[in-house]
DNA sequence: GCGACAG
DNA sequence: ATCTTGTCGC
């Protein structure tokens, strides 16, 4: 498939906030509630500890019935950017647009690994790739990170809201019974019902969505 | 002002 | 993210 370059590369932490402030407009909050091909993305990191910067890219895309994988992808790379809490999608940014760009299919979805709305400056992975790719995507993290929320309950599909300056930016999700839950957020052209939904959906047998469990484990083991 | 802070 | 053993459980 086909990825917009909507910016040039950010040279500091000010210019890539910049960024993110400019595209924050384009995000839509609202578009389809189901979806052909489910892609998942995740990266892995390998390196010397503190300047670790090698990295492998990988995309999983998934038959929407069967959850199966149908096409993936894996790319080798370096951390385009240093990890900084807000800007961190511009560390895996290079390398997961080049792998989405190696797919002989355009997924219907985006499953990313980290948040969407729910960051500082309200454009997280999620909206990013979002916004580059034109498609839908949501952000699933697997540690709270922006605003504030009750626990959910303990049964599959319980959620709380996290609020983050007086808004809803996401939710706190329990995929599996007792098991810690999932911070779910929008990235673009998806309600926050339609993220729910999906990420149950998608979450049959483990906490975290098949998707992004199918990339992990391809970035892990290439 | 200080600490905390997706992966 | 990664550095790492054992342990509990399906």
């Amino acid at each position: 498939m086909r990825v917009q370059r909507l910016h040039p590369w950010p040279a500091t932490a000010e210019e890539a906030e910049a960024i993110q402030d400019r595209l924050r407009p384009r995000v839509e909050l609202s578009g389809p509630t189901s979806f052909g091909l489910v892609a998942g993305l995740d990266v892995h990191y390998h390196g010397a500890g503190g300047g670790d910067d090698a990295l492998t890219a990988a995309v999983a895309v998934l038959d929407p019935g069967t959850l199966a994988v149908a096409e993936q992808v894996v790319v080798r790379g370096k951390a385009a950017f240093p990890y900084v809490p807000g800007l961190f999608a511009f560390r895996e940014l290079p390398a997961l647009v080049e792998a989405l760009e190696r797919l002989t299919v355009t997924p219907d979805l985006l499953v990313c690994d980290g948040y969407g709305l729910a960051h500082p400056r309200g454009f997280g992975l999620a909206c990013h790739l979002g916004v580059l790719t034109g498609l839908p995507a949501l952000g699933v993290g697997k540690t709270p990170f922006v605003g504030t929320h009750e626990p959910p309950g303990p049964e599959r599909g319980d959620w709380t809201p996290i609020t983050h300056g007086g808004a809803v930016v996401g939710r706190a999700l329990r995929t599996r019974p007792g098991v810690k839950p999932v911070y779910v957020s929008q990235g673009h052209r998806v309600s926050l019902d339609t993220v729910t939904a999906e990420v149950l959906r998608l979450t049959p047998r483990y906490r975290l969505p098949e998707p992004i469990r199918h990339a992990d484990h391809l970035a892990r083991l290439s």
